[in-house]
DNA sequence: ATCAATGCAAAGTATTTGCAGCCCC
DNA sequence: GGGGCTGCAAATACTTTGCATTGAT
């Protein structure tokens, strides 16, 4: 859970760069931005959809998307790659890198001055302008290596 | 374009890897995996339904699914996570790396032997148990840049 | 012969779009 | 007051599922 002062630069982070882009900041725009700075998850659009909701009754999925890519567009926020069935958000715009729970999809971030330095190869420079690099580990976290024993067999089928 | 032998490598990889998991060798199966290993690209499971199709015109979506599902499940071939509309699937099993286009979506394979042996952080490591690393790096490929100046603005809506 | 695998069709989920009306700047 | 923004509803895209039939071992 991100400490007060983490949502509060957060939160000002997206609203100042609402500003600066010059689009108009929007009631539903600013709750979007509340839901999105508050999470320390990765949220996917439904769960920050029904997060504004609760304080937006009548908040519509497409404007939650719309604006969402909106600031994603603006650099404002990431989208994670998870391979799973919807995308998910990142309101953490501070370098990280991301630990992938393959079993219940879950993601954990983590810090590492080494791998934020990674040198982009003399192959890579020749397909193309690196904008970001951002490693990605795969595996099993603790909980669903505890629960491992007591899964049923092909219980549920994912795409992770 | 792979060369001869590593499409011959990658199919047998494929269909020893069915054989010894004891599950049935049908047509369609051993097609789609004919597919998967001739793709240098990151097919999604559209482009390989297309793709078998032609050779079995009766084949169904479902199968392809269920087909790729099942190589992944066995470890023969990976998943792309690009955060695109659909999953894509990736018949290189060697470790490597992916440098994605944040403009035309596609994937392109890069090799380090650096980025094989990054170690896993302390951190991680409480987290869970690490079965995968890969690096990803974001950008604008040669292609893309250059085309830059004709693109309309706002023209194709990209979930990358 | 047996049971896993297939094909069909229909359902399910995630996301996008057209458009009329609203409201921030 | 005007153009960007919203909400609605319908459309699209991708993937999964139930079930009867088929075919590999």
């Amino acid at each position: 859970m991100p400490a007060l002062s983490d949502y509060q630069q957060r939160l000002r982070h997206l609203t100042e760069g609402l500003k600066r882009a010059g689009v108009k900041r929007t009631h539903q725009r600013l709750e979007i931005c509340r839901e999105v700075a508050a999470a320390d998850t990765h949220p996917a659009a439904d769960a920050i959809y029904l997060g504004v909701r609760e304080r937006v009754p009548t908040i519509s999925v497409d404007t939650v998307y719309r604006t969402l890519w909106l600031l994603r567009d603006l650099g404002l926020i990431g989208t994670l790659t998870t391979c799973g069935p919807s995308v998910r958000f990142d309101g953490d715009s501070t370098p990280h890198h991301h630990f992938v729970c393959t079993r219940c999809g879950e993601v954990y971030d983590f810090y590492s001055a080494e791998f934020d330095q990674l040198r982009v190869p003399k192959e890579v420079r020749a397909q193309g302008i690196v904008q970001k690099t951002q490693v990605e580990m795969r595996g099993t976290c603790l909980r669903c290596a505890r629960a491992k024993a007591s899964r049923k067999p092909g219980a549920t089928r994912r795409r992770l």
